[in-house]
This record gives C-alpha cells, structure tokens and sequence, in this order.
RNA sequence: GGCCCCAUCGUCUAGCCUGGUCUAGGACACCUCCCUUUCACGGAGGUAACGAGGGUUCGAAUCCCUCUGGGGUCACCA
C-alpha cells in the first residue's frame, strides 16, 4: 500500500499530535489527522538521527463513507469523517483495525456481529477492504446490555459491588481468608485492577453481599439453565414475534434473522430471568431435575453428596424440585443439614416465636408450639420405624387430640426445631433427610433455647 | 462540540416497512382475592406505555419536519 501510494509514513511525535489536537478542540472541531506533506529527505534523516520511528497510515479516500448494517441499516459519513488513521504502529506492530481487516479475509469471516460501540469502526474496515481487494462481510451491530440502573453491565460490576461493600464497612484490611495483602493494596489503589474469580468469591461471602452473576459460569454456578440463559439472552434485542417468548436453541436456529434485532439498548432483567428459569424447573420431570441436580452439585456442591449419601441426597433434590427456581436453590436454602446438631443455629424472629408460642399465653387450655415440641419428643422417639409415612400418621394422631387437628401447629414447631427456622422443605421429608439421632438431639437443643426465651 | 444511531407499560418487547382490524397485545414485576402444615408453586382479577410539538391524510403508534431525551464515536486500545 506505501507503494502505490495508499498509505504513507508520518513522523509526527506524540507531542505534536497532542498539539494539533488541542488546536481542533480550542475551534470546537473534531480532530481528523490528514496528510501533512511528505518531508524532505533531510527532515527524515534528522527524525532517524533522533531516534524517532515513523508510523504508517491510510491514506482515507476524501468520499462520504456508507457503512451496510444488517441491524442498523445504512448508514453515510460525510466525506471526511474518516481520518488518515494508522494502520502500522511506530513498533511496527499492525492496529487492529488493519489485523482485523486482514484476519477476517484469511479466515474467511462472513458475518461480523458486534457490539454497537464498532459502527464506526466499520467504516475504516470498509475503506481498507476496498483498498485491499478483499471481500465485505456482512455487518451487524448489536445494542449493548445495560443494567437496571442504565450503566453498561460489565465484568467489572462485581469488583464495584465488592469495593463498595468495603467502603461502607471502612475496612482497612482484607477479612481472615480472603485475599492478601498485596492484592487488596493493588485492587483498592487502582479501579481498574479486578480481582480473581475465587478470590472476589471468599471476599463477597466475607462482606456478606452478592456477587451479580456476569460471566455465564456465574450463572452456571447459581444453578441458571443453559438452555435458560440462551432462551433470554435472544430476547434481549431480539424476538421471534407473534408473543412467543419460550423457546429452545433449535427453534433459535432456525427464525433467528438479523432483521428482527432491536437497535435499543436493553437493561438486564434478573427477575425475569429467574422467572424464566424457575418455569424451566418446573417444567423439568423429575428424572430429568435429579440428573441435572446431581451434575449441579458434583460441581459446585460436592459437600452434599459427601454428606447425604445418594439416597438421602435424592431425597432432597425431590422434595425441593416444586419450590426450586434454579439448580442451585436445593442447597442453597437448605445449609441447615449441613451443620452439626451442636452448630445449628436458632433463628429469634417473629415467626419462629409465634410458631413456639413465645411471648404470646396461648389461648385458655391450648397447648404452644413449645409444648408440642416437648410432647413430640417421646412420640418420635418411639416411632417404630423414621419414614414420612410413619412421621406424619404419629404427626395427626397427636395433633388430632392435642391440638384440634391443627397439624400446621406441630409441624411448624418441629420446622423450627430441625432447621433453625421456619422455611424447610416438606416436613416429613425434612424429619428424614435430618434423620432420627439428630432429629432427637435437635429437638432437644430447640427446647432448651426456646425456653431460655422471654 | 463534530459526526452517526436510537425513542411503545417500571422492565423485556409485539405492532411501525405495506397508515384504518390498536378503546395498543404478550411476558416479568407490582396490587387484590383464592389455594396452602412453612417457603415456594398454582388459580382468578387489576393498575400500567405510543417523549413533546407541528404537519400530510377522511383517518397516524405507524409517513414527514422540528424539538427534547438517550446511546455510540472522535487513540500509535482492542
């Protein structure tokens, strides 16, 4: 191209870039490098005696430029709106505008989807396509996906919610575990720094917040579908029409079109997505919710599988899939039987003492749920055999005499007393994956704290 | 600031090209009620949008203009 007079070295220094610049900026233009006039010989060699290396650039055709979008539409540049920009670094290296165009000839790219924020790019790709001979693919330019609060959803949103977490504890140093030293010093010096992945975890479970789901391992990991994410990803900037909103990747294949892609820029709906999600589940047999629990957890919960064995561990998944939204929702809300009888943690809140009767005398001559617990303690305890079946006849047969029938009365009570709180899955179910031994000693530890409670 | 692009419920969007069938449809969220041994699910109903102003037309969310608002880009970064 320097040959035939299509680009041509330029030997300005940075100094005087900047200068030009400052110039266009103080006559409220855009700054557009053009040629400036090749320099004499004796200039050149006084540039070589300097030290200084020249930089090539495209020598841009002075025509109005009509960048072809598939999403957009067409689009013209005035003449002139392209400037002579490099396409050889002083280091010799290509830009990437000029490796870009070269790559996607080679590689025989047919279609260029990309973010937005490359329109205008496009059109210096174009004008070195044509001064290379090579082929146009097509183009289409993708919105951005913006979070709710219309910033630009980025990779970088964990490390802000984490370095906001930490301002607002005024934390002066990394908590036991997390980071080092060194790498908290290096992430809080500069915004631009991120930390690792495993790292950004062990300090979000530290400040006790959320880490939002970015990349789509981090989906993965929060138990969101595959099938899921792809389904509404589609969606954001695109749809099939005719209100069809629920569909898989082969229906995607086939009626997905360039045509139908929105040119606004989306925010990120996580609340549909898990309501996408959780239809998904629902929807799953339960064969299918088991296998795909199993694989959920060889991964990312592994301590439950080591600590239920597989049947009692099947069992959970089952009794969670109704109330399951996501994959991971089965361990997530049930860490209570993780936890050793000793460690297990009582919830004082207002449902847990209306369940137990605490502060409130129950009516004239009826029992509180503190009350059932203590009597529950011998039924249980001498239950021939510890199935739901069984749990849950002894369950009605005392609730029927003790407590006007209200089984809710004495299950809740036993809720609280195995899982610390008042959400569990199934009672019965629950009572099994806990187990007998720690059932006894978990109910014997509730009744203890509960009657230490005013 | 120059240039380019965009604009329908809180959100994702259908409709716009080829004006009337749009008193603008769906989904998520929200509100009310029902179901219920917790949580969740489920069922029934409801609130909610064409950014503003001018045209064109018998008729405009749909076509044109202006304004306003938003986004992108102006690197020897990719």
């Amino acid at each position: 191209m320097l040959a035939e007079g299509k680009a041509y070295e330029a030997w300005d220094s940075t100094e005087e870039l900047d200068a030009l610049r400052k110039e266009a900026t103080a006559r409220k233009e855009a700054f557009r490098y053009r040629f400036r006039g090749t320099p004499s010989s004796d200039d050149i060699a006084r540039y070589r005696a300097e030290g200084r290396q020249p930089v090539v650039r495209f020598r841009t055709p002075q025509v109005p430029i009509t960048i072809q979008d598939e999403v957009l539409g067409d689009a013209t540049l005035p003449a002139g709106e392209v400037d002579d920009f490099v396409i050889r670094k002083k280091d010799g290296f290509p830009t990437y505008h000029f490796a870009v165009v070269v790559d996607d000839e080679l590689m025989r790219v047919t279609h260029v989807l990309r973010a937005q924020e490359h329109f205008t790019n496009t059109a210096k790709h174009m004008v070195l396509q044509d001064a290379l001979g090579f082929r146009r693919p097509t183009y289409g330019h993708l919105s951005i996906i913006k979070n709710p609060d219309d910033s630009k959803m980025s990779k970088r949103d964990k490390d802000k919610v984490l370095r906001k977490a930490v301002k607002e504890k005024a934390l002066t140093a990394p908590p036991e575990g997390t980071v080092t030293i060194e790498e908290w010093t290096k992430w809080l010096g500069d915004d631009n720094v991120q930390l690792d992945l495993e790292g950004a975890i062990r300090l979000a479970e530290a400040l006790k917040v959320q880490l939002p789901e970015i990349n789509v391992d981090d989906f993965r990991r929060s138990g969101y579908l595959p099938e899921t994410i792809c389904n509404f990803l589609a969606l954001n900037g695109w749809s099939p029409g005719h209100d069809i909103e629920k569909f898989d990747n082969e229906f995607l294949k086939e009626r997905f079109s360039l045509d139908r892609v929105i040119k606004t820029p989306a925010k990120f709906d996580r609340v549909k997505l898990l309501a996408f999600n959780t239809d998904a589940i629902n929807a799953m047999s339960r064969e299918d919710f088991l296998r795909r629990g199993r694989e959920h957890a060889a991964v990312f919960r592994p301590e439950y599988l080591e600590k239920l064995g597989s049947a009692r561990f099947d069992l959970l998944l089952h009794a969670s899939h109704e109330r399951s939204k996501t994959l991971d929702d089965p361990f997530k809300t049930n860490g209570f039987l993780l936890v050793s009888d000793d460690a297990l943690a009582f919830s004082d809140d207002k449902n847990v003492r209306k369940a137990l009767g605490i502060g409130a005398p129950a009516a004239d001559g009826a029992k509180s749920g503190l009350d059932h617990l203590r009597a529950m303690r011998g039924v249980l305890a001498a239950l021939p055999e510890w199935t739901q079946p069984a749990l849950e006849a002894a369950a009605n047969a005392y609730a029927a005499e003790h407590a006007a029938g209200k089984i809710g009365s004495v299950a809740q009570p036993l809720r609280i007393a195995v899982s610390g709180s008042t959400v569990s899955p199934p009672i019965w179910d629950t009572l099994v994956l806990v187990g007998r031994d720690a059932t006894l000693a978990r109910l014997e530890r509730c009744i203890a704290w509960a009657s230490g409670l005013g």
